[in-house]
DNA sequence: ATAATATACTAACGTATGTTAGCGAAATAA
DNA sequence: TTATTTCGCTAACATACGTTAGTATATTAT
């Protein structure tokens, strides 16, 4: 009888919601079955069923999982005692690594929210715009004490958000450079596109 | 009877593919069904058919009319005598005012591709692949001409492409700043996180 | 060893989906 | 007007889907 391998400290349900990370972020979550997901834990469909509710359910694991870590990162952030162009620096870096590292979670959860249910679906818009204003706060506190380009802070953010979004392609294309590279590229062109000479 | 409203040189079926956009962009591809598709059309799921071939179809039409209109436009633009830093502010604006004009189109296009069937799908790929390389090797000349900062160019192409795919987000803002201002700050970042100097 | 719990299986359900067949009505051409 | 083509309708199909019920088999606790 088949069972799913789990190594010490992961249940079996973690090892579900990362395969279904992994097979969201392939095929879409409208797009992958339960049967896909099952077989590839190496299990029937209603097997499934013992360890998880239900498909959406999966679906807020990963979003908000995601979420928390970087509700958590900008609340330690916005506590340093640093200028706003380090803060937005360390912010950026963040979300690089985190698309570096953990990217089929970050790429599902920016990609598939659309899916979620109520209430879930309105919780998590409201923390993706708090998210935002927070980070585009940071941005117009720079402007103000001229570290930053005179632009405007919304644009900006949604500038960033999405370009380092654009990891994605990296991860799939052959010839890529090290994730290190990686980053240090993207700081250069985002950052420099903000500051003030 | 009902039947499909068309004013004078749109056919049906242009009527079809345009709800198709706006309904893939709302649901994605897969969510999205022909009975939908069907309602916002005000006709009956089964009578689209007389229009067109598979719902497949809507998507290739969709993802090759935005492919082609990128592609006529970098041919003009590698043809032109200008600075590669002007050829890159060009390609911009393009890609910025498509997004602001054309949304739902090339949202579609940038999101649902992975659900065209092949060949369609490779060809797709292909595609792309052969734009970035040509917007690459533009950002390349002009890092020899010392007109670009170091970078790499896969790197920042893929920054400026999902940059501006996050325009998305301005369409549904509610306080949201003008198209002309929002392509004056978004060349204003994207450009300036190129220059030299 | 026995009891209790966790986990997997088979079978099946109701529903939604893309699409086709066949017929009638409306628009257009003759 | 009549003939032809275009278009929309109802009905139905096969398939795929998420999920549940009920049962059997491992694993763990006593």
């Amino acid at each position: 009888m088949a069972r799913i391998k789990t190594e010490k400290n992961i249940s079996r349900k973690e090892v579900i919601v990362a395969k279904a990370a992994s097979l969201f972020r392939e095929k879409g979550f409208k797009a992958a079955s339960m049967r896909d997901l099952a077989e590839a834990v190496g299990v029937e469909a209603a097997s499934l069923y013992n360890h998880i509710k239900s498909k959406t359910e999966l679906l807020h694991e990963l979003c908000f999982s995601v979420a928390n870590r970087f509700m958590h990162n900008i609340d330690e952030i916005e506590r340093e005692n640093s200028s706003s162009l380090e803060k937005i620096e360390k912010l950026l870096r963040f979300h690089i690594n985190e698309m570096i590292h953990h990217y089929e979670e970050v790429y599902v959860s920016d990609r598939e929210w659309k899916h979620l249910a109520d209430p879930y679906l309105s919780n998590y818009q409201n923390q993706r715009r708090i998210y935002r204003k927070r980070f585009a706060s940071i941005i117009e506190t720079g402007i103000r004490e001229k570290e930053i380009k005179k632009i405007d802070a919304p644009t900006a953010v949604l500038i960033m958000l999405h370009a380092i979004s654009g990891i994605e392609s990296w991860h799939r294309s052959t010839q890529r450079i090290s994730a290190a590279e990686l980053e240090e590229n993207m700081i250069t062109i985002l950052a420099g596109g903000l500051t003030n000479k």
